[in-house]
DNA sequence: ATGCTTTCGTTAGAAGTTGTAACTCCTGGC
DNA sequence: GCCAGGAGTTACAACTTCTAACGAAAGCAT
C-alpha cells in the first residue's frame, strides 16, 4: 500500500481500479472458489463492460496469479507479526489455523490443487522463503538441539530452502514437519474429508501440534 | 466390471459408450487437470457431437462425480488388494504413495481443492471409510497396544468414522495420524511445493512413516 | 488556454464452453 | 413386419475469455 500514492494520477487511478477489481475477485472467490472466477461477472459488478478489465489485467490467468502473490502475501504477513513477538511454534500454528479458516478458498489457492498452466513467478519462491525463516526462527528458539536423524541430515546436506538461516538439522526437520502435518490436518478439514467423522478438527490440529512440540500427541 | 454384462443389448451399448466417455475423460484429466476437462472436447475426440454425451451424462458435473467415485473406487482396491495379505502400516503407505504418483490429477481429484457445488453422495462416505478400516486393521495387527492420549480418548468418545471395527483408542489416533501426515507430505509434494528446495520427497515421505510406525523420523 | 497524445471504455465479433429443444433415423422387442 | 423408444443430429441460447477497432475523455506540454 505504501506505492499507492505514485507518480502520476494515471497511475493512481490504474492502481486504485486493479485494487477494486481485486476487491471483487476475492468476493467472489469466497463465494465460489477459484475455478468460478469470472471476469465479465467481476466487469458487471463493477458497472463496467467486459472488455474494459483488459486495460488492468492481461488476462484470467494474470489475475489469478496477483491474487494468490497477494494470498501468500497475506499469509506471510500474518506468521510474520507474530514470529517477531518472539512467539512458539504453537502460537504461530495458531496463526496459520485462524488464517486458514478465515477464508478457506484462499488456503486452497495457496495449497491446494495446482492450476494448469500456472507456474509461479520467482516472487513468490521468495515469499515462501520468508514464512520459512520465520518458522526456522521459531523453532531454533523454541528447541535449539532438536534431535537429529538420519533425514535430518539429509536436510542439513540440501538446506538451500532455508537460505542462510543457521539452522541445525533437528530444527530443519522440525520445521519441515510442522508445515507438513499442520497442512495435512487443515487441508484435510478444509476439504471437508472430515465432515461426517464425528471428531473436533480443532482438537486433532491440537493434537498434531502437541506431538510436534514434545507433548505426546 | 462385472455387471457389465448386463440384460438388454441397449444397457450393453450404453454401459460400453459411458466407459469409454470416461475412459477419454480420464486421459483429458491426466494431461490438462479436472478444471480442463471438457465434454465438447471428449465428444470430438469420439467422432461425435456435443449434446450426443448428454444421453450418457446429465451435464460436466455428473461426469467428474462419476470419476471421483472410480477414483475413490480405484484407490480403495488398491490398499485393500495389499491390505488382505496381512501388510504392515508402512506397505500401505507405499501403496498410497504409488497410487498417487501415478496420476497426480487422480489424487486432487479426491483429496485437493473440492469443486464449488459438488457435495459427496453417500456412496463415497462408505468407500472412504472401507479405506479407514483397512488401515485400522493393519495398526490394529501392527501395534495393537498403541499408547493412548488425550485425543485419542476424543477418537474413542467419537468413532462413528470408524464403523464397528473394535480397534482401540491408540489405533484410531495412529491410523488417523497416518492419514493425515502422509496426506500433508504427498499434497504438497504432488502439487509442486517442494520443486526448488532441494530435498529428496521420498525421503521426508520415508521419514514421516517411519514416525509414524516407531522408528525414528 | 490550446493542442497533442495517451489511455480508457465502448461495441462488435471470434472461438470457445455447457446445456436445451426439436427433428430424423436406426434398432431392439414384440 | 411393425413401431416405440433410444441415439445422434442440427439449431440455438446463454455463457465464458479475449482481440480489434473506434470514440471520448483526461493528462501533459507548449
Amino acid at each position: 500500500m505504501a506505492k499507492s500514492d505514485a507518480a502520476t494520477p494515471r497511475e493512481r487511478y490504474r492502481a486504485q481500479v486493479r485494487a477494486e477489481i481485486k476487491q471483487h475477485a476475492w468476493e467472489q472467490i469466497a463465494t465460489a472458489g477459484a475455478s468460478a472466477l469470472s471476469l465479465n461477472a467481476i466487469a458487471k459488478r463493477m458497472g463496467v463492460s467486459g472488455p474494459a478489465l483488459y486495460r488492468y489485467f492481461a488476462g484470467r490467468d494474470e489475475l489469478i496469479t496477483e491474487l494468490i502473490r497477494d494470498a501468500y502475501r497475506s499469509l506471510a504477513d500474518a506468521v510474520h507479526a507474530t514470529a517477531v513477538t518472539g512467539a512458539d511454534p504453537a502460537a504461530l500454528a495458531h496463526v496459520l489455523r485462524d488464517w486458514a479458516l478465515a477464508d478457506p478458498h484462499r488456503y486452497f489457492l495457496i495449497y491446494g490443487t495446482p492450476v494448469p498452466g500456472y507456474h509461479a513467478p520467482d516472487e513468490i519462491t521468495g515469499i515462501s522463503q520468508e514464512i520459512m525463516a520465520d518458522l526456522l526462527t521459531a523453532w531454533t528458539a523454541f528447541e535449539p538441539d532438536a534431535p537429529a536423524s538420519p533425514f535430518a541430515a539429509h536436510l542439513a546436506d540440501h538446506r538451500d530452502w532455508a537460505g542462510d538461516h543457521p539452522a541445525p538439522p533437528g530444527v530443519l526437520r522440525r520445521a519441515l514437519a510442522f508445515w507438513t502435518r499442520l497442512h495435512g490436518v487443515l487441508s484435510l478439514e478444509l476439504a471437508g474429508h472430515f465432515a461426517g467423522m464425528g471428531f473436533d478438527p480443532a482438537l486433532l490440529f491440537r493434537a498434531e501440534l502437541d506431538g510436534l512440540v514434545g507433548r505426546e500427541g
